[in-house]
DNA sequence: AAGTTTTTGAGGTACGCACCTCAAAATGAG
DNA sequence: CTCATTTTGAGGTGCGTACCTCAAAAACTT
């Protein structure tokens, strides 16, 4: 039989309530007696019963995903996941809402983010770029007692803040080996398209990329990185400038994550079919672009598990807990037609 | 406030006890009332707290892992991951065994698998080839209200019987064209091996392999199966004559688990670096060899995935629930350097 | 030593459900 | 109609923890 609190505290030599007091980091314990305690969970191997600890809380756990409000193709897929891992949830009482933030505005966002209270939510899960005020209102949010995690793109690292994502690094670099092992042989200028390159995503992509591509294969050359500003217009305006101001263009690399444009304009204008094409982020429109061949590859983080993984990620920091990190790492996937 | 069994019974006009009764699945109610009570549940949109069920019933879950006794790298993995999920989830009182039975004796395992009783196991995971005895003693196995999955290797579909694992066809298929895209316009033989084309995997991945490779890559060709047999020397031999009687090899296929040998022999053999080699599973071995190119591309299914999905999956069926299907699915991993 | 403050103990209630017993009510058979 | 059988209700207990109150004990202070 599993050791319970009331084993503890015979183990312990004292009475539940300071088992309890312990347990839950209440204060007016003397150290001695803490360290008492402590030592007996080790000696007699206790572990809290999550099951009846969440039964006794009486309101299982609350969580907040705090979004962009504009958003992409990539952020809608993300959306759907919370929703559905949400649903399936409910059962073990772990209550999920989205909460939506300028992206625009980082002062907005962060009053936003201040008016989160720990009454409200036990952990909150952000996606939003690094900027100031942003870290400095996590950093508070913590103070008050609510737990946090970055999801997708990177904030600083500092004590209590995680990160669910990928390493966008080793995300450009598998871009850069896919892109150069599908050319093969041949040799020309490949076309690398951002949204904006003041991002550290894209950055990073891009640095990735090109620890790959400078060293290994010499006889291509990746030209500058191209802004979209997540405009079509502007998309297609610079695809065009770039095909025609470089005739030997054999490839082209999406690093951001809203591709359908892009995908679209290369086809027409390459219509041979010879242009290997790599974007990032599986959604509606690059899997088609993926099985009608304009697509060569897709480097993929998968949107649900980031979601259930940020949920347990912060569930584990309220429950004191370590997170199983085989499970929480987010893995770069390379997707082609045939294992979509 | 989320409605409870107590707002059940008064929806539906019944006792607390007959609420139970139909909850459970236990006898002596009649038809009628059975149907008011599902009519109340969806109604008031009851959903039965898991928490506080899972505490209620004193003894959690019991779940084992049916695995073979012999085995390759493959195995050793999957089996460090079932001890670490267990650990980690003994806090949510799930208990986790693992039992081993003879893989070369479908008798004896079948034997085994009839001693596993209801009373100490609430579900088994079964990782194990095809054979009638198996798929007999699985089906007494769920007559005596054990739930079953398979995992890796697919059971025949039957009522009450899930697979965790990949579509072999489809891996296959992946590595086909892998193969075809790195080997760029190069023409020649490439050469497929297994341990036993006996089996429904090495089958599968063959056909998916061919699939791609015969209609839209004329100019390769690839080479009747070889068998292993799981022996180092004769995997040895058998490269050593295939390499002699055809002199232009350009690629190599492992379709078995375990590469080890296959990868150092082709490195010995074909020591310029020119092989194409994709081999399947990820192990600490064919992770060095990816590392050192000696490996070009990895297919792998995530051995920790498969062994938490499982145990997902047993536990939806004990509690008569459906899993999230997005998160159940096991992918077919493309691995290279770059994204291990 | 007397008073003040801090620390601890004893006891309780609650969470939502599983599982048990026994008697009462409803139903069916003859 | 009576008797046997089936179905239902009322009530209880327990799971392991959180969280609360109040009084008693221990530890400091001056």
């Amino acid at each position: 039989m599993r050791p319970t609190t009331k084993d503890l505290a015979k183990a312990a030599g004292v009475s539940l309530a300071t088992v309890d007091r312990v347990l839950n980091g209440r204060s007016g314990v003397r150290q001695k007696t803490v360290d008492a305690v402590n030592e007996a969970i080790t000696r007699i191997g206790f572990e809290r019963n999550q099951v009846a600890a969440t039964l006794a809380r009486q309101r299982g756990y609350r969580f907040g995903f705090v979004v962009p409000r504009s958003g992409d193709e990539f952020l809608s897929v993300i959306i759907k996941h919370i929703s559905e891992f949400a649903q399936a949830s409910r059962a073990e009482m772990i209550q999920t809402k989205v909460i939506r933030i300028d992206d625009h505005d980082p002062h907005r966002a962060a009053r936003t983010l201040s008016r989160l209270s720990a009454d409200e939510y036990d952990g909150i899960a952000i996606m939003a770029p690094e900027t100031p005020q942003i870290r400095d209102a996590l950093y508070r949010m913590r103070e008050r007692g609510i737990q946090t995690v970055a999801i997708v793109s990177n904030q600083q690292e500092e004590d209590g803040q995680s990160f669910v994502g990928i390493d966008n690094v080793a995300a450009g670099a598998t871009a850069g080996r896919l892109m150069a092992r599908f050319l093969g042989n041949r040799s020309g200028d490949i076309l690398v398209l951002a949204e904006t390159m003041q991002s550290r995503d894209s950055l990073e992509r891009r640095l990735g990329f090109d620890r790959v591509l400078s060293p290994d294969y010499p006889h291509f050359h990746a030209l500058p990185t191209l802004e979209t500003h997540g405009y079509p217009d502007r998309t297609k305006l610079v695809l065009e400038n770039a095909f025609a101001a470089h005739p030997d263009i054999i490839g082209l690399y999406i690093m951001g994550s809203e591709a359908r444009v892009a995908i679209e304009c290369a086809r027409d204008l390459k219509p041979d079919g010879k242009l290997i094409t790599i974007a990032h982020e599986r959604t509606p429109s690059t899997e088609q672009a993926l099985r009608d061949d304009t697509l060569d590859a897709l480097i993929n983080q998968d949107p649900g598990h980031i979601v259930r993984s940020a949920i347990r990620t912060l569930r584990a920091k309220c429950e004191n807990r370590e997170t199983l990190a085989s499970q929480e790492r987010i893995r770069i996937e390379i997707l082609i037609s045939e294992n979509l």
